[in-house]
Parts: C-alpha cells; sequence; structure tokens
DNA sequence: TTAAAATTTGACCATGCGGTCAGTAATTCA
DNA sequence: TGAATTACTGACCGCATGGTCAAATTTTAA
C-alpha cells in the first residue's frame, strides 16, 4: 500500500476510505493507551476498540512503529495547531505569549486523554534496528523556536526585556509541560485553575522589563 | 521469602545477601531501562547484565511489578535524599528555596540514567487487577510538601511573599520537572547550566516580596 | 562436622504479542 | 455489467515474555 514507490516517485493520494480508518485507529489507540496504559494497548486491543479486526491495522500501517508514530505526530499537531489559531488573534509580542501559555493549558483542560498517552509515549526508545531516528526529541524543537520567536519580537519592541531566547523558550515551555505532567500524574493533587494563574503571572514577570509597572 | 508472615508479625530482618541481591537487581535495572528502554528490559535482559540467572529476580522480588515498584522508589528517595542534606545546610527559608532548586538540578547532571529511566516509567498504569495502587502519584506528594513547608516559614519571615503554598509548590517543581524532562528526551536541545540560572532566577524573582531590591 | 536454611541454576511452561496470508467482501471504474 | 482494485477477515505462525520448579550449590548455625 503505503509503502508501494510510484513510477514518478510521488506517494499514491490516499483514499478516502484509507484516511478515515487511518484516523479512526489513530484515535482508538490514543483512547486505548490514555485509559490502558501502551502495555497494553495491543493491536488486538485497539482493534478490538475499534471494532475491527486486526488485520486492518498491519493493512493500513507499516507496522506497529508506525502507527506510534502517527500517535506521536498527530498529539503534538493538535495542540500545536490550536496554540497557533490563538497566538494569531494577538498583534502584540507580550500578548502573544500570554495567548500562547493559556492556549497550552486550555486544549490541555479539554484533551486530558492526549497527554495522559502523550507521557505513555516518552519513555519509548527508537528501535535500535531502525538506526535510531530522533522523532521524539526534534518533534518538540518547532514550539521552541515558535515561542523564540515571539520573544524575540518582544524584545525588539520593548515589551519584554532582553532575555536569551532559546533557553527563556525552553524554560516557559518547561513550566506549561511541568504542571500537565502534574496534572497528567495526579489529576486531583494540582489546582489547575490556580495553577495556570500563577504560572502565567511567573512567565510574564520573568520577561517584564524592569522599568515596566503594569503590564497586562 | 519476603512473602513469609513471621508469627510475631514483623516483617523477617533482610539477609546481608538478600540486601545486596536486591540493590543490585534494581540498580542494574535502572540502567537498563535507561539504556535501552523500559520495553527492552526483560527479566532476562536484567539478569543477563547482572551476571545472575533470571530466576534470582523472581527469587527476590514478588513479581515484575514488585521490582519495577522498588526502582520506582528508588529512583524518588535518592534525589530526595540528597535534596534534603542540601536544604538542611541553609538556614533561611530563601536560601533554602534555592538550594531546593539547585541541588534537584546537581543531583539531575550527575544522574541523567535515573531520570531517563523515571521518564521511562512514568507511562505505567498500575495493574487493574491489583486493585490499581496510586503509588505514582502519592510519591510526588512528599516534595511538594516539603517545599510548601520551605515556602511557609519564608512568608512567615517576610523573605518570601504571601503565595499559594501548595500551588506554588506544584509550580516550583513543575518548572524543575519540565526543564529536567526536556534535558532527558534530548540532552543536547538544551544548555542545562543556562536554564538551571534561568529557572532559579524566574522562581525566586516570583516568590520575592515586592518590596525587596537585592535578595540573593 | 553436619543438618537445616538460604540461594542459585537452567530447563520448562503458558500466554500474549506483532505480523502474515489466503480467502472473501466491498468498491471503483471502464 | 463485470473485471480490477481496494479493503477486510480470521486463522495461523514464530517468538519473547514473566513466571515456575526440582535439583544443585552455598551459607548459616548448632
Amino acid at each position: 500500500m503505503r509503502s508501494v514507490i510510484q513510477p514518478d516517485s510521488q506517494k499514491r493520494r490516499p483514499t478516502f476510505i484509507e484516511e478515515a480508518r487511518r484516523r479512526q485507529i489513530v484515535q482508538t489507540a490514543i483512547r486505548t493507551i490514555a485509559t490502558r496504559g501502551f502495555s497494553q494497548a495491543s493491536l488486538a486491543e485497539i482493534a478490538r476498540k475499534a471494532g475491527i479486526s486486526k488485520g486492518v491495522i498491519s493493512y493500513h500501517f507499516d507496522g506497529k512503529e508506525a502507527l506510534v508514530e502517527e500517535i506521536l505526530a498527530s498529539l503534538l499537531r493538535e495542540p500545536a495547531d490550536f496554540v497557533k489559531a490563538r497566538v494569531d488573534r494577538e498583534n502584540r509580542p507580550l500578548a502573544q505569549l500570554r495567548a500562547y501559555v493559556e492556549a497550552n493549558f486550555e486544549f490541555m483542560r479539554t484533551h486530558r486523554d492526549h497527554y495522559v498517552a502523550l507521557v505513555d509515549l516518552w519513555g519509548r526508545r527508537p528501535d535500535a534496528a531502525s538506526g535510531g531516528n530522533r522523532f521524539d526529541a526534534d518533534a518538540y524543537e518547532p514550539s521552541r523556536h515558535y515561542l523564540a520567536r515571539i520573544l524575540e519580537s518582544g524584545i525588539e519592541q520593548g515589551e519584554i526585556r532582553d532575555v536569551p531566547l532559546r533557553t527563556t523558550a525552553s524554560l516557559i515551555q518547561a513550566a506549561i509541560d511541568g504542571v500537565m505532567l502534574q496534572w497528567v500524574l495526579d489529576e486531583d493533587a494540582l489546582d489547575l485553575d490556580a495553577a495556570i494563574s500563577e504560572v502565567t503571572d511567573m512567565i510574564t514577570g520573568h520577561v517584564r522589563p524592569f522599568n515596566s509597572e503594569a503590564a497586562s
């Protein structure tokens, strides 16, 4: 199927059915991982939950590893798209930064399953045989870069003090991910609303110019 | 062995050999998980790396789940002990807070394997059959509580402004964990020293009283 | 020294896994 | 309409896993 090389070395345009099935399988797999854990998310279990035969998964995906990569891509792309849309509503960098942080949390709150599955998938190591891709690691670079650009324009416009771009971007993402992790590990251990408010304050406070008074 | 109930309902004091073997097995398992991933860390592989027979693990641990719990306990206890020792050197709460953050990162830097394994283990879900313990979630409560106490005394002494204790403790731990996570996922994507410095500044800045000038 | 207890071995087992495949059904399209 | 392509089924395979156990070995203690 997908692995067949076309004469013009172009990928065959996927059928309507194929796209729908792949979506269904990925979504079912995410739900399965979130509820039962990755170790219990066998192809048989995913197929059972989806109401299809196990062979269908093998038919549409070139092995379980390929399925997992598509799941991971989905888990990272969906929140990224949502956040980007929210950020694009804002004009000024500081407001964009706030929107970035808040949109992350908003998506988080409405898609807890996604993050439970993501935390589960973090533990994966690429197949030693497959030459060891670095999908996991590289997948986080775009959001760091996106954040750094927001910071950069903020600095240019004087809304943000002269922080180191990459490090600060990592730091902001780290705070978001850290709160997310605690919330995933124990939904009740954390007052999510309070944490969101505090982390947003902390971040905006950290990047605010020294001479600034009321910025938000 | 360990499951035998003693007449006086006290646990039998473990033999020297037993303690040593258990330590060895746990340490070898951590190394194996860190290097090959949990999915490849079979009892056979761990035994092979330790140079012992597979049955020894079954003899000393009541199933793989019990081994994993001991690994997890070890992964959480060791840094906690280290951090506590560093915090205890300091007298004033703000210095203790700095020590807490910095000691976390110091241990992190010298024990990357531990954290690689920990991230891998986060994805585990307790056995549905075993009544679903909440070890994972509860294991993080002590450090949050410990942090909250530091903050509390800092507020009392006026070194720290009146922040919400639990939420701020969660937030601080979240920032630490978030940086740790990025570093674990990709050692090279993050300038760890710069991140440590920034996150320490951000945290101390966040809790500093409004009227304070030079605090560190 | 020796009997009991603790420890280790390695072969063995049942189970569930990812993956394959011949055959069947559904869909597409000329 | 009918042949070709696409999609699906369910039985099957080889394999790695966690776990067991009788027998052998080492340690303990009387």
